[in-house]
Parts: C-alpha cells; sequence; structure tokens
DNA sequence: CGAACATTATTTTTT
DNA sequence: ATAATGTTCG
C-alpha cells in the first residue's frame, strides 16, 4: 500500500462512495483493484462478500494470483474473481428454478447456436434466408447484449430485421425446451430475474456487498444493468476503465457507460491514474500523439519516469513470409545481443490468420512460442464428442449434443431418421430426446429405427443413472471404452499420429474434469456443475506450466490487452489490415485506433511495427499499403528501416515490364 | 450408409 | 490455401 502513488491510494481507500477510476494504459489498474480488495478485507468485509468481475479468464486468473500475494487462502475464502458469465452463471445455477428450467442446465457454444439457427430455418422461421445465418445469429446477440426481449424485437425491429425477430423468438423458446441457454444469456438472464423477484435480487446483494469491475468501458447495456442491479442505489462499487482502450464496441460494448454512470450515481467520484509504469517516453509519446487523433470524453495526460528511450522502429517487407522470417530472425539476434529472454517478446497482430507464418518460422527455428487465444481446446471434434456425451447424460433435452454423438461412432441412425425425427420433436415442441421416446413416432418412422433409437436413449439414461449414484469418472471412462471411441478414431484420422494425438486429447480433458472435481473442498462436485463450467473456460487454463516456461508470445491486440512486454512487434500495419477493412467500410476507424494504442502500449521497452508490400488474402497475392495510422505517430521518433521507396513513375514502369514478360511467357 | 469427390466460405476481434 | 460442408455414386 506505501508503495502507490496518492492517487492511486485515494481510489484503494475510497469506499463510501461509488467511484469511477479512469485508468491509463500502465498506470497501475489491476494493482488498484487487488489492493482495494485486499484493503476492505482487512477494514472488516468478508471475503465472502467481495465480487471482483473481469472480461476474460486470462485477467481473472491474474487477480486472483495477485490477490492471494496480499490476503492468505483464510483471509480470502469465499472471494468471487471471475469473468462477467461466470458470475452470471453461478447465478442461474442457483436460481434456475425460479426462472423455471430444469436442473442439468447446458451451456450452448457459438456452434450450438448456429446448429440450432440452422434447423429453426430449414424447419420453417418464416421469410429466413439460410444464407443470411451469421446475420441473423450476430443481431440476436446484439438485441441480447442490448437487452431487447424477442417481444421488444418483434415490437421495435424494422422492416428488415422482421424475419430476425421471428428467429429470435423461435430460438429463445427452443433454447427453452432444450434446457440450454447461449454465452449472453448468462448475463441477460441474471438481469431479467433479478428484475422481476426483488426477493433474490436482494439476497444477492447481501451477498455481494462490494463489487469491482475490470475494463469497465467493454460493459454492454445488459453488463452495466447487472452492475447497478447488484450494486444496488448505495453504489457500494469501483469500476475501473479507460474509453482509449474501448475495444469491443462491436461485441455491444458500450463506452458512453463510463459517462452514464456520472447520471446515474451523483455521488460519484472520479479518479484519474495517469503516471504510467510501463513504457519508455517515446513510447508512451507515440501512443498519446496517435490517440489524440481520436475525440475524448475525458481528458488523461499519460506520463512517465522511465527515461526517454529508444525510437520506435518500422520494418518494411516484401510479402508475409518475409516479414516472418525476417522478424523471427530479428528476435534471436536480439536475443543474442541482449541477453534477453523468450518471454521477453511479443507479436502482436490483428487477426488469428496472421500468426500462421510466424509459427512456421518459430518451429522452424526451435524457438519455443505460446499462442494465446485462437482455436480453443474445445473446438477439436474429438472433445466435442466426448463433451457432448457428458452434455447429454447432465441433460437429456440438448439436442444440440444429441445430434453431435447420436451416431458418433455409428449406431445406424442417419439424416433420414433423424430428420423425421426433427420434424416429429419440432411439431410438438420438445427435444428430440423426449421425441425419441414417444409413442406417435410408429407413425413416421420404421420400427428398425425406432428401435436403435429406444436403445440409444435407454442407454443414455441407464448411464446417467449410474453417474448419480456415484464414481462418476468410473462410470466416463467406460462410456469411452464402451463406445469403443479409441477404434472410432483411429479409422476416421488421416494418420495413426492424429488418431493418437486425439486420444491424447481426450484422456486430458478426462483428467483435467477430474481436476475441477476434486477442487471442490466439500466433496465431489456433480457433473452437471462441471459441464456447465468447463465450457467458459480456456485453453490457457489446462497449460498453466506452459504459460509460466519461456517462450516467445503470439496473440490479437484483443488478446493483449491487460498484459505488457519488453519488446514488442506490432505486425501487419498495414491499411485493411489495421484498420481493418470492415471498419473502413463502416467508418469505425476510431475503435481501430484504439486497437493499435492498445498493442503500442502493451511495451515496456521497445516497439517495432512492420509491414508488407505484398500480402497473400484467401490464396491470392494483394499489394498492400502501409497504415495510416504509421503516419499520425510522431515522425522524428520513428526509424523506418529497410524502406524501398519506390517512386510511383517506377511502380509503374516495373508493372508494365512484368506484364510484358508475362505476355511473352504466355504466347 | 459411407467413401470419394466437389464446392464453398473463411480472415476481425471473445465469453 | 485450407478447412468445412455438400453431393454423388456404389
Amino acid at each position: 500500500m506505501s508503495q502507490l502513488n496518492p492517487q492511486q491510494q485515494a481510489a484503494v481507500k475510497m469506499i463510501d462512495h461509488p467511484l469511477l477510476v479512469l485508468a491509463g494504459a500502465g498506470s497501475g489498474k489491476t494493482r488498484v483493484i487487488t489492493e482495494k480488495i485486499a484493503y476492505l478485507v482487512k477494514q472488516g468485509v468478508p471475503a465472502r462478500n467481495i465480487a471482483a468481475v473481469t472480461f476474460t479468464n486470462k485477467a481473472a486468473r491474474e487477480m486472483k494470483s495477485r490477490v492471494s500475494r496480499l490476503l492468505d487462502d483464510r483471509q480470502s475464502r469465499g472471494l468471487r474473481i471471475s469473468t462477467f458469465h461466470a458470475l452470471g452463471l453461478d447465478i442461474l445455477r442457483a436460481e434456475y428454478k425460479t426462472l423455471s428450467y430444469k436442473s442439468g442446465l447446458t451451456l450452448f457454444d457459438e456452434q450450438d447456436k448456429h446448429t440450432l439457427l440452422r434447423n429453426l430455418i430449414s424447419h420453417g422461421t418464416k421469410d429466413c434466408d439460410i444464407d443470411n445465418l451469421d446475420g441473423y445469429a450476430r443481431q440476436i446477440g446484439q438485441w441480447k447484449n442490448a437487452f431487447v426481449t424477442p417481444e421488444q424485437s418483434l415490437a421495435l425491429a424494422a422492416a428488415e430485421q422482421y424475419p430476425a425477430a421471428h428467429l429470435y423468438a423461435d430460438y429463445t423458446r427452443s433454447l427453452k425446451a432444450y434446457n440450454a441457454v447461449d454465452f449472453d444469456d448468462l448475463i441477460l438472464l441474471p438481469v431479467l430475474l433479478f428484475q422481476q423477484h426483488p426477493p433474490i435480487l436482494e439476497k444477492w446483494q447481501n451477498k455481494i456487498r462490494y463489487l469491482l469491475v475490470d475494463e469497465y468501458q467493454d460493459t454492454n447495456i445488459t453488463q452495466y444493468q447487472l452492475i447497478r442491479l447488484i450494486a444496488g442505489s448505495l453504489g457500494r462499487f469501483t469500476v475501473v476503465g479507460d474509453d482509449d482502450q474501448s475495444i469491443y464496441a462491436w461485441r455491444g460494448a458500450q463506452p458512453e457507460n463510463l459517462a452514464q454512470l456520472q447520471k446515474d450515481y451523483p455521488r460519484l467520484q472520479v479518479i484519474k491514474l495517469e503516471q504510467n509504469y510501463r513504457s519508455t517516453g517515446r513510447i508512451l509519446k507515440a501512443a498519446n500523439r496517435l490517440i489524440a487523433n481520436n475525440p475524448h470524453a475525458f481528458e488523461k495526460r499519460l506520463w512517465s519516469e522511465l527515461g526517454y528511450g529508444d525510437a520506435l522502429r518500422v520494418l518494411s517487407h516484401k510479402d508475409d513470409l518475409i516479414e516472418a522470417q525476417q522478424i523471427v530472425s530479428e528476435i534471436i539476434h536480439h536475443k543474442f545481443k541482449t541477453g534477453s529472454n523468450y518471454q521477453d517478446y511479443a507479436i502482436l497482430y490483428r487477426g488469428n490468420h496472421q500468426s500462421r507464418l510466424f509459427e512456421k518460422g518459430l518451429r522452424e527455428n526451435n524457438i519455443p512460442y505460446f499462442i494465446s487465444g485462437s482455436t480453443s481446446f474445445f473446438a477439436y471434434s474429438e472433445i466435442k464428442d466426448i463433451l457432448g456425451y457428458l452434455r447429454l447424460f447432465v441433460n437429456q433435452d440438448d439436442d444440440a449434443a444429441f445430434l453431435r454423438i447420436i451416431n458418433t461412432p455409428k449406431r445406424e441412425i442417419g439424416p433420414r431418421t433423424l430428420e423425421k425425427l426433427g420434424a416429429y420433436a419440432n411439431e410438438r415442441h420438445i427435444s428430440l430426446f423426449a421425441a425419441s421416446t414417444e409413442l406417435g413416432l410408429s407413425q413416421k418412422l420404421s420400427e428398425k429405427s425406432i428401435q436403435r433409437l429406444r436403445k440409444f436413449s435407454n442407454w443414455i439414461v441407464d448411464t446417467a443413472d449410474r453417474i448419480e449414484r456415484g464414481d462418476t469418472f468410473g462410470v466416463i471412462e467406460q462410456v469411452i471404452d464402451q463406445i469403443d471411441y479409441q477404434q472410432w478414431l483411429r479409422e476416421n484420422s488421416k494418420t495413426r499420429e492424429s488418431a493418437e494425438r486425439k486420444m491424447k486429447n481426450v484422456v486430458e480433458l478426462i483428467d483435467w474434469l477430474k481436476r475441477i472435481a476434486a477442487k471442490d473442498t466439500n466433496g465431489e462436485k456433480p457433473l452437471a456443475e462441471i459441464v456447465a463450467k468447463i465450457m467458459l473456460m480456456d485453453v490457457l487454463e489446462r497449460s498453466r506450466q506452459e504459460e509460466a516456461s519461456d517462450q516467445v508470445s503470439l496473440m490479437t491486440l484483443h488478446a493483449a490487452k491487460g498484459l505488457e512486454f519488453p519488446h514488442v512487434f506490432l505486425i501487419g500495419m498495414e491499411e485493411n489490415l489495421l484498420p481493418h477493412q470492415n471498419s473502413i467500410e463502416t467508418g469505425n476507424i476510431e475503435e481501430e485506433r484504439r486497437l493499435a494504442y492498445v498493442g503500442i502500449t502493451r511495451a515496456q521497452r521497445t516497439c517495432t511495427f512492420s509491414y508488407c508490400t505484398h500480402r497473400k488474402r484467401y490464396g491470392e497475392v494483394s499489394e498492400c499499403e502501409p497504415s495510416r495510422f504509421l503516419n499520425e505517430l510522431p515522425a522524428d521518433d520513428l526509424e523506418w528501416v529497410n524502406k524501398k521507396q519506390l517512386d510511383p513513375e517506377v511502380k509503374k514502369e516495373r508493372g508494365k515490364a512484368s506484364l510484358a514478360s508475362l505476355r511473352t511467357m504466355l504466347s
């Protein structure tokens, strides 16, 4: 505490007013939150009455580990540090009855959502075009994030959104029938619950007496409602945010929520943190200059005492392959020259696909690297299969899981049978599983098909019973044996190695589940709880050791928020990439600029940009221009390396020449 | 029903 | 370029 600066101290000690902390990049905002948790506990607030919410698993993890350095286990017992979504899931799992859900709630991921929407459209939700599936999915998500119910969407929707509103209503009804919720529901449903049931709200307000919110500028309308409901009229909360780091507008985030807070809580106190403890003066100056091109609701001036530092470098490359090779060799040389570690380097990019060539380059040079984000562990088909079984054991009405595994491995239940079963289920608004046990089915399906369905559903129920009776993992391991999953993998994998790798993933998944089950001190957690929770976890969770070892970090700019590295490479600084083409088209340059700002402010000592003059997109080579953001940086602090300045005339001539040689070759 | 073949979307970011 | 999905044929 004594090491905090006066503003930070004030923020920690301010507990009798609602508080907004405007914390610039690198100004120690996580520090303020963690110190404040410790302070509250030492002031006599029980840890179990304190909740801190973050947006990512990574941030929650980081916060937990930092709090554990300030408080011992006894002091921090019951302390709630989780993502918004995990908090929502906890609330739903405790209160599902009031919302008339059954136990064994299933969480649908984005793919489950798409599958369900596709089925709804093909089963005749009015006027929906199957080609616009993505659009509908996005629209429904936006409505949920903006706290618009299906009824409201039907009333409010413009004519062209009408099919989407219908689909939203059908989708909501189906989810309910499947006893399932999607990611957005984890926020939306608790808000509806609290609004409709004041006693339950009161119960939770008593549980959470003090609320801390990280990255507040990323909250959407629904999340803000949840904060307000939990914090109550007294406003026992501290929110920390920075409007310059708002990079989730595409997901419904409302940086306006920062200003809204002042209107809703007149007693709100505002504290600014402006001293940066992370970067050199030059890096900060460049970042400030860049972001000055955006309008600001709150003015702040970031400054640093860490010296002026090296110039920011800009590398130019012929194409994306060279870019990757060049930067990998830069890292090798720099590491050798300065005696740094691999973990001191980060390669940041706009889109996940940009990591490919870098992975390749790093692997070829035997450099350890760690990719954060990208495809989740749960996207692997073998993991989805096994989780499908577990989900169905927990909740038989989970149609997404049912469809996933009904014929994996083969049970001779094919598309025709499922089509008819689906139509029948749809008619009666029941789940596929429920439909498969109904007698009326004999009108539609052959005796043989019904037999097969019955055999499957009976087996599911039996197994679910055995799991209920105990020895959860013994039964699960038996199941994997019984369905001969290993054999199925061997038959359906290209190579033996990939089959083995997949089986290893399955084993890892089971081990992981066991570990989660054992984590709770008071006995084994029920499978239902574990299965729901696991959908919210990320890849990092399972490989913390890897994270700790000495590796170069690769991640998107979004994933990099909240982190810092001595040496940062910001790659693909090109028009149409950063700023991204879609954002240029929709005129949202400001968010892209903030994204670049986030990237630059991750750097502690050096920051290197790179761009290509040519890049492969969708397998086609196209020409690229350096990003406009490079021109917005202070020219005196940039050092352009290997810039091949072709004047337009030369370029034209070359183009003609290559065209001419192409013609000769063809003729 | 399954395997081979053809077509198509994917590349913005996340829980 | 690649992966995921759809289609056709035995």
